[in-house]
DNA sequence: TATTGTTATACTCTATAACTATA
DNA sequence: TATAGTTATAGAGTATAACAATA
């Protein structure tokens, strides 16, 4: 997810945070969770989830529902003001892209593309996930 | 500034966080500095540059100095574990681009950096800076 | 009058630990 | 016994507003 500065206030004038943002980008890309998948997914405890739940909660973004199977577990999903959001989100996101790579000539693109393949690749080589054990090459 | 995961990992252990390393840059950057420039480098309030300062003061990293002409403000400057820490983060910096770019074939590397001139280009006709007057192209 | 830094107050994000209800 | 989510507690970063000292 990438969110600019100006995407930031705008958030923010509807009652969203990074933190919020990104858990709804989480769920509309999941579909509806547990709080504790959320908490996986947004590398952060199941408390801190418990808090941004009850924000989204409390300016209309997501509701909590029972469990089908689970009755200890709560299912986060959308309600129509946050599937909108998120909708919003990510046209932004698509005419923010379009405003940094449209129009730019193949060979200038392909350079650009083949260079940050180049980049990930090293960092892959580089980076041990959290969950894997830790740890450098 | 740019801070990894495992800098940020490293840094804490050694009781700093990535806002105060922020100022701890900016300081190196600018030299001794009074608490009104550092928020306006960091673009944060006064009064957090006094919470920041307080922290790596407490921790040893800088030091309060009188102003030698307004008796208002305070120079802040490192102290030798201060300039200690700022240069362990440079060289670290340095290890890390090596790690990413090094040994990358010539024609990759400047594909890389004239896609990544290109987007920069058009950021800069997006973007107009807070300090500017605000608002879009 | 305007500016520098502070105290006062408040909100958000984050974490760990202890607890309840359920599996 | 283990897991899902909560309450309790704490610390960091951030902001605005009011205030003191100085310019």
């Amino acid at each position: 997810m990438l969110i600019t500065a100006d995407m930031s206030r705008d958030l923010a004038a509807r009652g969203l945070t990074q933190s919020r943002t990104h858990l709804l980008w989480e769920l509309s890309h999941r579909g509806p969770s547990t709080q504790r998948e959320l908490a996986g997914a947004l590398r952060v405890s199941p408390r801190n989830v418990t808090g941004l739940v009850d924000a989204l909660v409390d300016t209309g973004f997501v509701v909590r529902t029972p469990h089908p199977t689970d009755r200890r577990a709560t299912l986060v999903d959308f309600t129509p003001k946050g599937s909108a959001a998120v909708r919003v989100l990510e046209r932004e996101q698509k005419d923010f892209a379009r405003l940094l790579f449209q129009d730019m000539p193949e060979q200038q693109f392909s350079g650009l593309v083949e260079g940050l393949g180049a980049v990930l690749e090293r960092l892959r080589g580089l980076v041990v996930r959290e969950d894997s054990g830790g740890g450098h090459a």
